[in-house]
RNA sequence: GGGCCCUUAGCUCAGUUGGUUAGAGCGCUACCUUGACACGGUAGAGGUCGCAGAUUCGAGUUCUGCAGGGCCCACCA
């Protein structure tokens, strides 16, 4: 039963982890299956290991909102993860590891990231580049995404759903092309940098006319694919010229002049260059002036047969050469500095090329006012709740998501086309012959959806839909999502569109949206950087338990973290607190001849055990409205005060001297152990591992017939009650303890040696055992007294409801005896005067008197009578020390 | 260009409908190696809550403007 001198949390921790998982009571897994009351789907931290310390605060989040919803008894599902494919992939190489009776904490990050690697070479880009660049033959028929049939199912019949209500379609349009992953991206799949660039003005010369127009772009090499130039149609300076002909440099071609409002007559010359094929912009004004399109950049970012003598060159390369040639023929008028937007590819940081190219896209008007309703209702809520703009912004500009990926990695499209008539069929599973010509020659798309198309299903698709099974009627709509605000666009609202449409119902009723955890100096977290925290070494180094309510305690309302060491040096020196304050206990618990343990009523024989009792309901019931709103760095916080500074500071001070004294009283055990297994239950959420350690070890351990659950996290939590318990006596002692203390550190007295000492007080007396407890906390031997203090020799400490007197000079040896006493009277004699003062000034106010509420003008004369009272002490109090 | 957020002790941050003397952790100073714990204890120093106004009996808290910092969105060549 002996507790080791400290706490060791690689010795427990993967040890209740495991037993976890082993007792059923989680489940590592990615999908629930069978979701019941202690599905909870996210593994703890350490089981397999956040791979980003961005995870760990969503993990640990989710496990504490999971845990306190268990112990309340409440049946709840949470959305758990993404499974886009990077987690995909990880969670395919964990789980052949497991396989292999390996874990990542064996393994090592170095390796584990290098497996995860050669992973997604082996089947994911590489596989791709080499159908792309080389026609490499593939196997179309191999299963490409093996992490779950029945997802897979539901991507086919949610596509066909959406297909059959026409909103979904297939066409040429303008799209984000990556030449670097070699496929078609989303817009939110792009980043949007500044860079330092230029703006070329060149002059195209007007047909059969000596006029030229000056054009301004920041992309020269896409002239080549001009198909017109473009004027504003109220512009005077151009109104003769429209439906004129102009030549395009370089290549000569004959260009049209079209009016389009499109163009801006202030900005540059008032003449823009269309390149149809290469500018989302220009591909629309195409489209309204029937423009040939030309396609002089190819999806390997090289110009193509069309761009002429530049063809074959790289994008970058062909503009250096076409403004040197420009420049040569003096067709190039000037050239300035400008500031160019560049869109990249989130993934790989290519500059994206717009390019026309057949591809699959959603509508998303409809699914995005459905979802913007939702939250407007108040059917989905958003914590913190300010993001909700954010949302609605994004959604009021929604436009087409691109949803079709030239990868091989992903859910293929469920699309046939038909070789022998050129139609598309849609369906849910592989049509034998085409059902427009009955030709056997149909071949599936080869194309994927994105991969937040799947994600978006992940609400219901985890509990079976589109069967109407029971986890789906349960547990649908889900409770609560815990993510990042980073993924908001990516997968929350997508989840949101899919889930409206596909269900009828919203898929979750909160969101909550976490920040970012980043390093000490504030810096975002990333690879390049070389800042990356790793969860393994963090918790290795600190405990999870530590790691966990450290970050939690940092983490508030959707702010971003900046996590500091000693903020988790401090953690793990609350884990060891908490376990050393159990050791006490069970030391003690040893030496005494306790018999039983019964969850009697609550015992106020001492005054400390009525004050603990208080401020355990107290807390209690702050922490439960705090879980309840999603303040979860206020739950942790008082809990930690709760923990160091109540119940170590004050109750274990005071009973370890009861022990002392008499330590065979069953009282002091009923209400000391009563109190600490609250403790421990209300704990177990923020730190799960030591709770379980300390509870399986001691309380499962205590003689009695009491009957336990399996695990601490079966438990009830507490919830606190809003009884008053008051302990007026017990605040007194307080002050008097801490009286006694700043004497004895004002004067430096003695700290070892018992001083003689008397205390006034003016309400009812310490019992006789108390007393003995205020002698030994304070090592004065104190008499106390009913009543007023009449002899002020000696040093003298007052508060409102006592006097507290030491019968010793201060040490006078070097002349400067009681100045630190001085120091402080006087100060406190200034607070006081300032607050007379002002209270006075409130209440002469006849403003102040008839406006303000009768609490606050009741408090404020209750306030300035202390005042008065406190004032006219502290100065008889300097009197005696000037003498 | 549009929008959102932040500015409180040396550092990192709390502060839930406006109420009387604004808090925590770390750091700092002094003392204490007391039989749970030095990953500890006790006492203390340190803030005119970014600036300027407004509303109010009363503003860290509400409103407006300004300054500084951060983030997101955006097809102006």
């Amino acid at each position: 039963m002996l507790l080791e001198k400290a706490y060791e949390p690689q010795k427990f921790e993967p040890h209740w982890a495991q037993w976890w998982i082993e007792s059923g009571l989680y489940r590592p897994e990615r999908h629930p299956g069978r979701a019941g009351v202690f599905s909870i789907v996210i593994p703890p931290p350490n089981v397999t290991g956040s791979l980003h310390i961005g995870h760990m605060l969503e993990h640990t989040v989710m496990d504490v909102a999971v845990r306190w919803h268990r112990m309340k008894g409440e049946t709840t599902l949470w959305v758990p993860g993404t499974d886009h494919a990077g987690i995909a992939t990880q969670m395919v190489v964990e789980r052949e590891l497991t396989a292999q009776g390996l874990n990542r904490r064996q393994l090592g990050r170095e390796e584990f990231e290098r497996r995860v690697w050669q992973w997604k070479e082996e089947y994911g880009g590489r596989i791709n580049n080499q159908i792309r660049r080389e026609g490499a033959s593939v196997d179309w028929s191999r299963e490409r995404f093996t992490m779950d049939p029945g997802l897979s199912r539901a991507v086919r019949e949610a596509f066909v759903r959406l297909w059959d209500k026409g909103l979904i379609y297939r066409g040429e349009y303008m799209v984000n092309w990556c030449p670097s992953c070699q496929t078609a991206i989303s817009d939110v799949e792009t980043i949007h940098e500044s860079e330092p660039g230029r703006l070329w003005h060149i002059r195209y010369a007007v047909k059969d006319s000596d006029e030229s127009l000056v054009v301004a772009t920041t992309r020269p090499e896409t002239m080549l694919g001009d198909t017109a130039l473009a004027v504003n149609p109220d512009d005077p300076r151009y109104q003769h010229l429209h439906g004129k002909t102009a030549v395009l440099p370089i290549l000569d071609r004959e260009i049209r002049i079209i009016a389009d409002t499109m163009v801006d007559p202030e900005f540059g010359t008032g003449v823009v260059k269309i390149t149809p094929a290469h500018d989302p912009n220009d591909f629309e004004a195409g489209r309204r002036h029937s423009l040939p399109s030309v396609k002089v950049i190819d999806e390997d970012a090289r110009m193509t047969a069309a761009a002429g003598p530049y063809a074959g060159l790289d994008r970058f390369e062909a503009r250096k050469r076409i403004v040197a040639a420009l420049e040569a023929s003096s067709e190039l008028v000037k050239t300035e500095p400008y500031i160019v937007n560049l869109s990249k590819c989130s993934r790989s940081r290519t500059i994206i090329e717009p390019l026309v190219s057949m591809q699959w896209f959603m509508r998303m008007r409809t699914l995005a006012d459905q979802a913007v309703e939702a939250v407007r209702s108040g059917r989905i809520r958003f914590v913190p709740d300010d993001r909700e703009v954010v949302f609605f912004q994004w959604m009021e500009n929604i436009r087409d998501w691109c949803i079709s990926r030239q990868l091989w990695w992903g859910h293929r499209i469920p699309a046939w086309h038909c070789r022998h008539c050129g139609k598309t069929t849609v369906a849910r599973e592989a049509p034998s012959t085409c059902p427009h010509c009955q030709s056997t020659e149909v071949e599936q798309e080869t194309d994927v959806l994105d991969t937040w198309f799947s994600s978006g299903l992940w609400p219901f698709s985890t509990l079976g839909w589109p069967e109407e099974t029971e986890d789906l009627k349960t547990y649908y709509p889900n409770t609560l999502l815990i993510t990042g605000f980073d993924i908001l666009f990516f997968w929350v609202s997508r989840m949101m569109m899919l889930g409206i449409e596909m269900t009828g119902d919203v898929p979750f009723r909160e969101v909550h949206l976490h920040g970012l955890v980043r390093d000490a100096e504030k810096q975002k977290i990333s690879k390049t950087k070389g800042n990356t925290i790793d969860p393994l070494v963090m918790m290795d180094k600190y405990g999870t338990d530590a790691c966990r309510i450290g970050l939690l305690i940092s983490a508030s309302a959707g702010a971003d973290i900046a996590l500091k060491d000693d903020r988790l040096e401090a953690s793990r020196a609350f884990a060891n607190k908490l376990w050393n304050a159990s050791r006490l206990l069970f030391l003690n618990l040893e030496r005494s001849k306790v018999v039983s343990w019964t969850s009697a009523p609550f015992p106020h024989d001492y005054f400390e055990d009525s004050w603990i009792y208080g401020r355990l309901n107290h807390a209690a019931t702050t922490v439960n409205a705090a879980l309840a709103s999603h303040r979860y760095h206020e739950a942790a916080q008082t809990l930690w005060n709760f923990v160091w500074h109540e119940f170590c500071d004050w109750y274990l001070e005071v009973k370890k001297l009861r022990f002392r004294e008499d330590s065979g009283q069953d009282t002091h055990w009923t209400a000391a152990l009563t109190i600490y297994e609250s403790m421990l239950r209300l704990l177990h959420p923020f730190m799960p591992f030591i709770t379980e350690e300390l509870w399986q070890r001691l309380i499962h351990a205590l003689p009695g017939d009491r009957q336990f659950p399996v695990s601490i996290s079966l438990e009830c939590f507490p919830a606190g009650t809003a009884e008053a318990t008051p302990a007026t006596l017990f605040l007194v002692f307080q002050q008097a303890v801490t009286a006694a203390r700043e004497l004895r550190a004002d004067n430096k007295l003695d700290s070892k040696s018992t001083l003689p000492a008397a205390i006034y007080l003016h309400g009812s007396l310490f019992k006789e055992e108390d007393l003995g407890i205020l002698k030994n906390l304070t090592r004065l031997d104190i008499y106390q007294h009913p009543g007023a203090i009449s002899d002020r020799s000696g040093l003298i400490r007052s508060t409102p409801d006592f006097d507290l007197q030491i019968q010793a000079a201060a040490p006078s040896a070097n002349g400067t005896a009681g100045v630190e006493s001085v120091a402080r009277v006087s100060k406190e004699i200034a607070t006081l005067a300032r607050n007379i003062e002002n209270s006075k000034r409130q209440l002469a106010d006849p403003a102040f008197l008839s406006r303000a509420p009768e609490k606050v003008v009741v408090g404020l004369r209750t306030k300035l009578a202390e005042y008065e009272v406190q004032l006219k002490k502290n100065k008889d109090l300097l009197e005696g020390l000037d003498r």
